[in-house]
DNA sequence: TCCAAAAATTTGCATTTGCAAATAAAATAT
DNA sequence: ATATTTTATTTGCAAATGCAAATTTTTGGA
């Protein structure tokens, strides 16, 4: 039963081809100073400054106990600061200083090279086509906890409406 | 100059969808008392039993030293063995015990739910069409150290002829 | 108003990770 | 045949990671 060809496997794919592109990149990075996931951290500051940790953690897909760390180096080396906010006194909302938009700006043009290395041979409709296609892997994923072969008690219901679930039909109605 | 959109940058992307899917599936594997690294290993030996430990560790995208520790594990637990095999006496042989192999099947009904799971809402044209995208970047990245900006001194001389590199038009003709 | 439950972040702690050095065997040169 | 270099794997060690518990603040009731 020939069932299972791990070079068909989309998971074995997607997981080989972002690690590579990532080791890659990772290097560069260590030159400049930063480390891969600081560059995460700081690309998404860069998309949306003064973000709350969680929100971070969920846009990097770094765990939030990691990131919480992550930030205090960070903070040390002056490229981001902690800035308990307004209303919710809770969450704590993270800003780039000028160092760190200094050095995300020397890295953009870095990643877009690395970005176009990779699309090597893919025209700008089939980048697009790429793109849309994980952008629709992530939603299909959308934080659930378990899909197929229930082991034990995996209980199966929906927590709460989740957008992005929502709008992949990943739900059939019922 | 806004001219760098996370939310449009392929690694990121590509990260992210990777992220969320071997987050789901390693809970899944966890309950069958496997980690996802250990899974990762199962499946490249169910692929080709008896890889060397260098050649399971560019298959799993792990580094060989963490590979190396993980196998002793792995060895405790009865899932592989290592033979110091025949010819050269320095690679490793790995090979799975039959408990590794009826780990493997167990997994592989689980691994596959998730794989539909994360295309849903892709037929099976515009899935192979995703794969051979995702083989492309691969084989793009193909073990090249630098690419773009040359930071400081970076060699950018082919490092022997590696075909996955060639296959793809990596390297301009000159 | 006061209290229990929920939410955001941080911290404790054991494990995992990855670079660099050490070890061991094979290939190549002298 | 012996020394040198290369290749494969393992190990030392410091740093990163992630789960669970602790802490702090907010929210929604009695």
């Amino acid at each position: 039963m020939a069932t299972f060809d791990l070079e068909d496997f989309l998971p074995y794919l997607l997981n080989r081809a972002g690690a590579r592109i990532a080791d890659a990149f990772a290097k560069e990075a260590r030159r400049r100073g930063v480390t891969l996931q600081m560059w995460r951290v700081l690309a998404a500051l860069h998309q949306k400054d003064g973000q709350a940790v969680g929100e971070l953690a969920r846009m990097t897909s770094i765990d939030v106990s990691t990131l919480s760390r992550l930030l205090d180096q960070m903070q040390q080396r002056r490229l981001v600061s902690r800035r308990r906010n307004g209303q919710d006194q809770r969450s704590v909302a993270i800003h780039r200083s000028a160092a760190g938009e200094a050095v995300t700006e020397e890295l953009i043009p870095v990643a877009l090279a690395y970005e176009r290395q990779a699309a090597i041979g893919l025209d700008s409709r089939q980048e697009k086509v790429l793109k849309d296609m994980l952008r629709r892997l992530y939603a299909n994923m959308g934080s659930l906890e378990a899909v197929g072969t229930p082991a034990q008690t995996t209980r199966q219901g929906r927590k709460s409406t989740n957008p992005s679930t929502m709008r992949s039909g990943l739900w059939r109605s019922r």
